[in-house]
RNA sequence: GGGCGCGUAGCUCAGCGGGAGAGCGCCUGCCUUACAAGCAGGAGGUCGCAGGUUCAAAACCUGCCGCUCCCA
């Protein structure tokens, strides 16, 4: 065996296990055990992993190789999104840089370029997810452009149409004129905008007086084709029916009543403009009002804007408002702030359009999505998320699943140039259905990314083939994924699921925190302040990467990342390296690492404490990744691994493992035991290290690789509750002595004799194994029992049953000394009256628990009897 | 306008009914033969504000202030 290098350095140890274990077929499924199943949820190919996905993707390998050594038949199945909008967005912004565009080349080299984009970033990002660390079974990885989610698309397309579920329809919708392309309601990002409010007289037919709107968007006034008010509304009262004139345009709108207008909202009255706003939509489909269209998909207005026809809408606003003003129509300009739409790809301000476009009926599929996430049989981590789901699941409104895209699936929907049919089938028809003409034209637009992302669970296993791996691996265990695309994805993916598997696709949503930036801002493309964990990972290591995400990701909060505390847990990885590095020079190599074993009569102090310790250690970190607490059960394993294991138990087993003794062999086998399991609790957080470390250890292994040992189990037997207690009891007071050498500032160079006095019964005498820690742990020479304070000496510790006293001569400085015991006499006497104070009151001594009253009174004798002791110490001083 | 979450040590955050914790930073000692990426010791907080519930509130309730985010 080599030996280990000082500090631990990543660099090679990682690809070299993760070589190690795709070779061994260590990711793919064992065959054995119940399944335990996760769907990636594909990243999007635009662009490379940010420190958002490190942390998903750390999470999600944190609980696939946990349930992987607890035997299960382990799957994480890998694959990346096409992202049709975003996609498409970046190839034409390089065509354009290029001079070019997407017309220009054709739809099919603009589809070849794409594909070359995409194969590109799948790379990078298949690269980035093996440095991380994931164990996700590469044989399996999916792209949702494949052939086989093609063939999944059109299957469920066809369907959903056969049932009605799917229909085609002008209804008035998204558009982003930037992209291209209708959105449905989800990708549309809300914002406020500093804006005004226009006042605008519309004149009265037969009547002198006009009647006053107000609106934010002026140019669209052009489209009115009705004014409305409330019809509970008195100042309107009269009005309602007769007709105005829409100014500039000089057309006849009739006044109408309906109950969505706000009487508070300007003047009470609101012109509706039918193809330009949703809400107006909604009223001239109630009212059977025309629709005029004043703004085409260029975001230019029409030619129904007349002399305006051309202009953008801003440039049209600002003439308008203009020509309204010089023909006194207009009434005043307040300011106002409104919320309009942007495109949540590229930002661009959304315009309602009238459009026919293809819709999924989302209603009648809704009812048992709420249901199975409502009776629990899909479970949100944290639980809240699971409102979130539910109040839009149950205001779902119909879902725009046709893009003007040529990035995606292509619908399967096939014109009949000769008598209009709509040939709606999986495969290419050639001929029409209905008149046999084979004058077919297929439908140009692609279908959401959404559509084919909502079938991943299941597409990815197969569907619609009923392959082993469906029957296998369907439902999935869990989904872990990000806040902002609970609507977007999970949603739709448990819809569809219950749809075409009859099934729900996952048991478990875990939704993790966002990444933000030091600064607390979102990380963002834009801001430049995303993050490529490659980057992290060269500097700090897989390990320490993943170990420091895992830490923070406390559920319901933002991680804020700051390579500070990476660094951290850099440090915790050469922590383990050098403590398992100590161990292995203490090992006995010479047997060859024939198994060593634990006589629990042999056990130390130390060795019951840290063996019962470890169980506690291995319950909680279990039970916390049940539950995804990832942050509970990294803190749990850090602290007993550093802050026990190393900085007490190994010192504590140093004067065994130097010396001869009798319990040397036992002690060694229980250092090995405890950093092996210590080393199995840390392999989900830290793979490389462990694997590394594991692999290096003298000892006999259950497995040929750590990746696929068996996760450690609590052991009974080595739960020693009196050894344990009497060692943290011995911390206390050789704290109290490190703490008295630190205040009296004596050198570590000088020794001093610490002498003991028991007050209790006899028979609770000093073993000769705590004299044993007391030297070595508190650097002292002699340890000595006595029945009275020695002279000369200060006291380091006082309980109810002990006083240590420090033999220090003249080294001690009195007036210090005496603060020492003053300020520990206010300490003892604060907690005293505390628990009296309880004691004395009896609302307390009647209301509270009896377990509490029971605490409270030992506190209260332990008080006293440690104030007492104290007081003699103070006495005695005096004295002297 | 409706809703979620958050406000705890200088910074980043745990804790969410029984007298406040971690990491980093800071201060004081130590190159003690696993680790200076370390060891030992220490300082530092009326737990956003105001009421209320309770024997007991950082935690539960109400209101307010501040900051995020989602939906309309």
């Amino acid at each position: 065996m080599e030996p280990l290098s000082k500090a631990y350095d990543p660099k090679g140890i990682e690809n070299k296990w993760y070589a190690t274990w795709k070779e061994n077929g260590n990711f793919k499924p064992s065959g054995k055990g119940e399944p335990f199943v996760i769907v990636i949820p594909p990243p999007n190919i635009t662009g490379k992993l940010h420190m958002g996905h490190a942390l998903n993707m750390t999470l999600q390998d944190i609980t696939i190789r946990f349930n992987r050594m607890l035997g299960k038949n382990t799957l994480w199945l890998p694959g990346e999104d096409h992202a049709g909008i975003a996609t498409q967005g970046v190839v034409e912004k390089t065509l354009r840089e290029k001079g070019t565009s997407r017309d220009e080349v054709g739809r099919e080299e603009f589809l070849r370029i794409t594909w070359e984009w995409a194969n590109e970033y799948r790379e990078y990002i298949k690269k980035q997810i093996e440095w991380i660390g994931c164990s996700v079974d590469w044989e399996r990885d999916r792209f949702t452009l494949d052939e086989g989610l093609n063939r999944a698309v059109r299957k469920a397309f066809v369907q959903l149409y056969d049932k009605g579920l799917i229909y085609k329809g002008k209804y008035l919708v998204n558009w982003c004129s930037r992209c291209g392309t209708v959105l449905s309601d989800e990708e549309v990002e809300h914002e406020d905008e500093k804006s005004h409010l226009w006042y605008i007289r519309y004149p009265i037919k037969g009547e002198e007086q006009g009647l006053i709107v107000a609106t934010t968007r002026p140019e669209t006034m052009l489209g009115d084709t009705a004014v409305a008010v409330n019809p509970s509304d008195e100042r309107y009262k009269d009005w309602i029916g007769k007709t105005l004139f829409l100014p500039i345009v000089n057309r006849e709108i009739p006044i109408i009543a309906d109950h969505f207008v706000d009487p508070k909202f300007g003047t009470g009255a609101v012109k509706v403009t039918p193809a330009h706003d949703p809400n107006d939509y909604q009223m001239a489909i109630r009212h059977n009002l025309p629709f005029v269209e004043v703004i085409d998909e260029r975001s230019k207005m029409s030619p129904e804007a007349g002399i305006y026809s051309g202009l953008s809408a801003l440039e049209a606003r600002k003439k308008i408002v203009e020509r309204l003003e010089s023909e006194g129509f207009l009434v005043k300009i307040e300011d106002y702030n409104h919320s309009v739409g942007h495109c949540y790809r590229c930002s661009a301000s959304i315009e309602p359009r009238l459009s026919d476009q293809w819709f999924i009926k989302m209603k009648p599929l809704a009812e048992r999505a709420v249901e199975v996430v409502e009776n629990g049989r899909v479970k949100f981590y944290p639980d809240r998320w699971k409102k979130v789901y539910l109040n839009w699941m149950n205001e779902v409104h119909d879902w725009c699943i046709s893009r003007q895209l040529w990035w995606g699936h292509r619908i399967p929907v096939w014109y009949c140039q000769d008598c209009g049919h709509l040939n709606v089938t999986e495969e290419e028809p050639k001929q029409c259905q209905k008149c046999g003409s084979s004058h077919l034209i297929q439908d140009s637009d692609v279908l959401d990314t959404w559509f084919s992302s909502g079938l991943w669970p299941f597409s990815t296993l197969g569907w619609p083939d009923r392959t082993a791996d469906l029957e296998t691996f369907y439902p999935t265990s869990l989904l872990s994924t990000a806040f902002d695309i609970i609507f977007f994805w999970v949603a739709r993916m448990i819809v569809m699921g219950l749809e075409f598997m009859d099934e729900i696709p996952f048991k478990d949503v875990y939704i993790h925190q966002l990444v933000r930036d030091k600064k607390g801002r979102k990380m963002s493309k834009s801001l430049g302040n995303g993050i490529d964990p490659i980057e992290v990972i060269q500097t700090y290591g897989a390990d320490a990467t993943r170990f420091s995400l895992a830490i923070m990701a406390s559920q319901g909060s933002d991680i804020r990342y700051d390579v500070k505390n990476i660094e951290t847990y850099q440090h915790f990885a050469n922590k383990l390296w050098n403590a398992s590095r100590f161990a292995m020079m203490n090992l006995d190599t010479d047997n060859g690492g024939a198994p060593l074993s634990i006589d629990p009569d042999q056990c130390t102090l130390a060795d019951g404490w840290i063996l019962s310790t470890l169980n506690e250690t291995i319950s909680k970190v279990t039970d916390y990744l049940r539950h995804y607490d990832y942050n509970f059960a990294a803190k749990a394993i850090y602290e007993f691994f550093w802050n026990q294991f190393c900085d007490w138990y190994l010192e504590s087993a140093k004067p065994i493992l130097y010396g001869e003794g009798g319990q040397k062999q036992n002690t060694r086998a229980v250092l090995s035991y405890v950093l092996e399991r210590s080393i199995r609790v840390l392999h989900p957080f830290m793979p490389f290290i462990t694997e590394e470390l594991w692999q290096n250890l003298p000892i006999q292994k259950e497995a040929d690789s750590l990746i696929v040992a068996p996760w450690p189990e609590e052991r009974p037997e080595y739960t020693f509750s009196e050894k344990r207690n009497r060692y943290e009891a011995l911390i206390e007071e050789i704290r109290g002595i490190r703490n008295l050498r630190a205040q009296f500032q004596v050198p570590p160079s000088q020794k001093f004799s610490v002498a003991i006095r028991f007050l209790g019964q006899p028979g609770t005498g000093l073993l000769e194994e705590e004299t044993t820690y007391i030297r070595f742990l508190a650097n002292v020479e002699a340890v000595t029992v006595v029945d009275q304070k020695p002279g000369k000496s200060a006291t380091a510790y006082v309980d109810s049953a002990r006083e240590i006293y420090v033999i220090l001569g003249e080294t001690i400085d009195w007036v210090e000394e005496r603060k020492r015991l003053e300020k520990e006499i206010d300490k003892t006497r604060v907690d005293l009256q505390h628990a009296e104070t309880k004691l004395s009151n009896p609302k307390f001594m009647a209301n509270a628990e009896a377990e509490v009253v029971e605490e409270a009174r030992m506190k209260a004798e332990e008080a006293r009897k440690t104030l007492k002791r104290l007081e003699l110490l103070l006495k005695d001083f005096r004295a002297v």
